[in-house]
DNA sequence: CGGATTTGACCTGCGC
DNA sequence: GCGCAGGTCAAATCCG
């Protein structure tokens, strides 16, 4: 198979009218400006709305394109693994299979069948619920214990079943009880609840503007823009919808010339609308982000200083103060983006700064 | 009270 | 045909 990599792209700041923060497209502040930040804001609140929107379309727009190109990437790479598995011989006897461990089990049928597939997420050992959130609502039916493994599986159909018919099953790894293996059977014939409210919003928009654009270019409607931008601000699932919407579009794709993609989640003040995420090609860069944000909010605070300095515990005291930030970062391992909290960012900030330092 | 989960019984396929 | 193991059903129970 051809080694992949796919940037994201997913620089999406829909919340440009109140966040404290602006990230610019690479995900880094444009530092040129002498600016300060209440000029900044007045600056902003003469900017012509249609000039947001646009903003905001192109933003989306990117998006838009990075999730087409992404699927149909995904689509490739299955259907590769397809051909190169249906043409190895198959036809295995039970008894090699029970050596193995539970997860390299074969079902009754000749695997690999079209629409299988495994993923593996990092779990807390002690959290023994078998709960993996993949943007799909699910309904237990069963859970038994298997042969070669002290751990329970559950089995879950979609929700929508019958209409739906996909399956899941989900253990506690054999090899490490901080991993689950959740093996889906089946496609889904329906939407995630994501992509529901995003076609919610593409009738509304529809209703409103007399204009259908499912369907057509893939080009957004301003009102479909500011509607979704709402959307992902004011809800508020919206950092595990975001992470499991994130995590199961790209836990199945290669990534073997990217480095560790981190997806940092932020929500700077109380106010739900000042969420936002942004996204990097590794910790580092990531780390740098962070840095980025706090010397410009030094300098909006700090506006006729010319030269800003700052230690870890400033910067720490910073992290401490956001009303809640995490980070996504993606491990090869597992091909699956690992949650990450805030004490974690710490350390890796710590770490980060240390190696500048020396 | 209704939907989700639990859990023992039952079904099915496979190997001997 | 029997036993075993995985998968499914459905009544009981839980919980918001």
């Amino acid at each position: 198979m051809v080694a992949t990599s796919v940037s994201l792209d997913l620089n999406l700041n829909p919340l440009s009218t109140t966040d404290d923060t602006t990230v610019m497209e690479d995900g880094f502040y444009d530092d040129d400006d002498d600016h300060s930040f209440e000029k900044e804001v007045d600056d902003r609140r003469v900017l012509d709305l249609s000039d947001e929107n646009k903003k905001l379309k192109e933003l989306l727009s990117a998006v838009w394109d990075s999730y087409n190109s992404l699927s149909s990437h995904v689509k490739k790479i299955t259907q590769d693994k397809e051909e190169m598995e249906s043409s190895t011989p198959k036809k295995r006897k039970r008894d090699d299979t029970v050596q193995q461990s539970s997860w390299n089990y074969r079902p009754k049928e000749d695997f690999p069948i079209s629409g299988i597939k495994r993923v593996y997420v990092k779990v807390d050992p002690s959290d023994k619920s078998l709960v993996v959130k993949d943007g799909y609502q699910w309904r237990k039916y069963g859970q038994k214990v298997t042969r070669d493994n002290p751990s329970p599986r559950a089995y879950y159909k979609c929700s929508f079943a019958p209409i739906c018919p996909v399956k899941k099953k989900v253990q506690r790894s054999i090899d490490d009880d901080g991993v689950v293996v959740a093996t889906y059977e089946g496609e889904h014939n329906h939407r995630s609840t994501m992509q529901e409210a995003a076609h919610a919003l593409a009738n509304e928009a529809e209703i409103l503007t007399g204009e259908r654009w499912l369907n057509k270019s893939p080009k957004l409607d301003q009102v479909l823009v500011e509607q979704m931008a709402n959307y992902l601000c004011k809800d508020p699932k919206f950092t595990s919808d975001l992470a499991a919407a994130i995590f199961t579009k790209i836990s199945e794709v290669d990534f073997f010339k990217s480095s560790r993609h981190t997806i940092i989640l932020m929500q700077p003040s109380q106010n739900r609308a000042t969420r936002t995420f942004m996204d990097y090609e590794s910790i580092s860069q990531a780390m740098d982000g962070i840095c980025a944000l706090y010397e410009r909010k030094l300098k909006a605070l700090n506006p006729v200083m010319r030269n800003i300095t700052y230690d870890i515990q400033d910067l720490y005291n910073y992290i401490d103060g956001l009303a809640d930030l995490s980070a996504l970062v993606y491990d090869h391992s597992i091909q699956a983006y690992l949650p990450n909290d805030r004490e974690w960012i710490r350390n890796r900030m710590f770490r980060h700064l240390n190696k500048l330092a020396h």
